[in-house]
DNA sequence: TTTTTATGACTACGGTTGTAAACTATAAAA
DNA sequence: TTTTATAGTTTACAACCGTAGTCATAAAAA
């Protein structure tokens, strides 16, 4: 498992601010209103949590703090997919890939670099994927 | 969050259940051996939780008793894939894809599924996702 | 300068998770 | 039939999580 977890619920603090940055807490928990019927409190909690852990940074501006993050969103994102990948045998991704761009929307332009990039790895794709599952775990035949 | 709520742990049973069943505790403890370092208590008490949460049937056969899966792995697969998919703008999906595709060996045969998909999503596909996004949790303008 | 107020820190508390020892019931073996 | 090995259950406990109240402090207002 990866050393940076995130929660969901720090999850959305998270969003927040790595789409708006530096900012409050009083800030944040106004954006999340709509989303979240979360105490002042709560997001407090989850701020500090965050900072515990290394993803935001403080800083003082007079009264207030101002947070920042110290991860990008792009690499918690592939960090989720890391684990998400991690708890299947290898030989299912394909699959499940298929399974995400069936249920998506997916915009014409990222179709493409898609196509382009399946295009490539044809050329050097296996005719089956190597397992590396412990015997047990997966119906391979080892 | 989805209901069906497997923990990392109890992942690595549930994996060796789908993959053989019906089986004992001692069976699954016996496979799981070789990754984990896990006493059979600990493998016990896994299981027994994954009964409460009505992942696993019970069956008693003479002195040991039988486990059966009660959902299936592509099922909760999926719903990993839900969960992780919430969790970021719609916006971003296809680029997550290209992540994964990049990191991951997929065979000829899914590549050329996968093309085929790609092929037909493209006549529908939009020029731009439309972001369903909290306003303030992602960059889409609003 | 004193009072008000807003902000982060501390504390809390029930649930889940990872990890496991101790307990109990019971089928199988002696 | 008595013993024993074994299967599930109960209890444990620290860490993490969701949710939130309270407190101390410092800035802003009076």
């Amino acid at each position: 498992m990866h050393e940076h977890q995130i929660s969901p619920a720090e999850w959305e603090i998270m969003r927040v601010i790595w789409t708006t940055h530096p900012i409050t807490s009083k800030e944040i928990n106004a954006i999340l209103k709509e989303k979240k019927e979360w105490k002042l409190a709560t997001t407090k909690t989850l701020i500090g949590r965050l900072v515990k852990k290394g993803m935001l940074s403080t800083e003082k501006k007079g009264r207030k703090y101002e947070y920042r993050p110290l991860v990008s969103e792009k690499e918690s994102i592939d960090e989720s997919i890391d684990d998400l990948l991690d708890q299947m045998c290898d030989t299912k991704v394909g699959r499940s890939i298929e399974t995400i761009l069936e249920k998506s929307v997916i915009s014409k332009s990222d179709l493409e670099r898609l196509a382009t990039l399946i295009e490539k790895k044809k050329a050097v794709a296996p005719e089956i994927v190597k397992c590396t599952c412990t015997p047990g775990q997966c119906s391979c035949v080892h």
